[in-house]
DNA sequence: CGTATAAGTATTGAATTAAGACTCATGGTA
DNA sequence: TACCATGAGTCTTAATTCAATACTTATACG
């Protein structure tokens, strides 16, 4: 299957990875989560080809995530900002945040922590039902076919 | 920076990006989740290409994502099956299927539906603070690089 | 005028992927 | 025994993507 195809896919998930699934975009977002904002930016932290960062830059823009916002004219520049729909992907940043914390920290524990800013502790995040707000783990979870479409998988 | 050299980054994100970060690689696991074991069901699955099918799962086995284990002799057969570790990625995979969920569903809505076993009702996952219990969102969260190492990033 | 900065675009060689043919061990069938 | 099928791969080659670095454009600074 070609990259492209998978944004076809009946699958929320072959049409999330076929936005943000590559492993640049994601890096992107990380560094759009700690506040990097500027072109340069990003490519110094990320040491990433410019070719590729413009690239990936103005699909995240053409897609909503980031948002291109001049903060000076003459010579115009520009920033990148996450959205709304960007700043929703944090759950599942986090969550791989938390995986790659808890199997691959060195010894010095993880290298960055997270506070809940309301109750001011540090936290994991924890999924949790919306229905009955109980956590929940992949053994609690049936997945289901959508009824009346032809759809296939999640 | 080169893929590989993404495991070494002081970022738990990178290092597990350097783990399952590619776009097969995702999707082989959403397979996973999905029951399919077989070599043979996640290629017609994914229409992947064999020897990328192959490296995948390989790497997969090594990280203990993944687990082979037979499940015949004479001839041997192997399968390919989740492991406790690699079923604490369901958080991660489950958020990225609901954030595709809200953002790209067409229009029958999502293809698959999730129940919470315990509480039997359909459900979208919500991330909450380990401490406190409250829903939490990108906003309310402050990123602190922990003191004592050289740390850089999350 | 010469240099610096921000944000790219262009070029080229290296690495990765896609598609499909081939392999190997075993088992069933004519 | 010969022939075909199955599961799980490996091998080969061509297409695609990526890394590294040079070049471009607009403006400001000294």
């Amino acid at each position: 299957m070609r990259w492209d195809a998978l944004a076809k896919e009946d699958c929320s998930l072959a049409r999330t990875l076929a936005v943000i699934g590559d492993r640049w975009t994601l890096m992107i977002l990380r560094d759009a989560f700690l506040r990097v904002r500027r072109f340069e930016d990003f490519e110094a932290s990320l040491k990433i080809a410019r070719r590729v960062l413009s690239e990936r830059l103005a699909l995240l823009v053409e897609h909503g995530i980031l948002a291109k916002v001049p903060y000076q004219e003459r010579p115009l520049r520009h920033e990148y900002r996450l959205t709304e729909k960007g700043l929703e992907l944090y759950p599942a940043l986090l969550a791989l945040v938390h995986w790659g914390d808890k199997h691959y920290a060195g010894k010095n524990g993880p290298p960055v922590l997270h506070r809940h800013l309301e109750c001011g502790h540090e936290f994991r995040s924890v999924m949790t039902c919306s229905e009955c707000r109980k956590p929940v783990a992949a053994r609690d979870v049936a997945a289901i076919r959508a009824s009346r479409s032809r759809s296939r998988r999640a």
